[in-house]
DNA sequence: TGACATATTCGACACATGTCGAATATAATC
DNA sequence: GATTATATTCGACATGTGTCGAATATGTCA
């Protein structure tokens, strides 16, 4: 019988999903080449950074178990395929980012995408306004 | 001596700084509160979640390492003060969001905000537009 | 069939993070 | 000064993540 693992699992929260580093460069490759093979996705990825085949396999193997890729088996191969879909990945990410640096709120980021990150004064109220239509309309 | 610890520091890129989950929380009380005691951090947080007041005072300790933190000694009192600021922690924040999640680019963002989280049809254009316009300013 | 190439399995390790308790030191109070 | 309260120190452990090699299984080809 597999050992029972305490991973986290799919964050129910509306499809959202939180992947580490090492994830989210293989499910890059995943979502571009699916179905596609440990040793595919371990070649894409040393083009940037070699790694051993055994670091990239293991790392695809807990994902499997996470429920974030699932495994179909052809005689001795294996062949990968997402679970999980970019956007509820992007999703994941950036509702965590959200949540840590903003408490949550978009009009708050937005504050400081304008002040600190290049964003124009002029754009600044254009795009708060924007927002805060979007926010109201929501509700 | 003190035991050199191999923690990650500063991140010298634009002075952005990257935070765990419980250095957030932690460092929220401290740009609240401080100068600010360990005892008060770890009570202020108790209203959300308890913890034990080791717990908080060693993560406390190793922000100090980290160079998040400094620490003034009073007799046997510490006072700890922050060493980075709420922009650079929340500029660290977003950076590594976007460059996992979007390539690094925040038009792709934008758009994805458009299309999934809430944003309508008209005010997405609109707000494309401006973020392109900001986007070429910036080179 | 034997030699070689390729995949899988799986145990193992280092490190960061989150967590805590016990031992110790210092302060305050009666 | 003895007791009580509060702080600090520090070793320790569990878990997740990133990393890899050795052992094993399976496929290919001359």
């Amino acid at each position: 019988m597999p050992k029972p693992r305490k991973f986290t699992r799919l964050n129910p929260e509306n499809n959202a999903v939180e992947l580490t580093e090492a994830e989210w460069e293989i499910m890059k490759v995943i979502w571009e080449k699916e179905p596609c093979a440990a040793g595919t996705v371990q070649e894409t990825l040393a083009q940037t950074r070699d790694r051993a085949y055994s670091t990239v396999k293991t790392t695809m193997d807990r994902m499997a178990d996470k429920g974030f890729l699932e495994i179909e088996r052809i005689r001795n191969l294996q062949l990968f395929r997402s679970c999980i879909s970019e956007v509820d990945a992007r999703r994941g990410e950036f509702r965590k980012m959200l949540k840590r640096a903003f408490d949550g709120a978009l009009t708050p980021m937005m504050q400081f995408l304008i002040e600190h990150e290049g964003l124009s004064k002029e754009e600044a109220s254009q795009l708060r306004k924007l927002v805060n239509k979007a926010k109201n309309k929501k509700d």
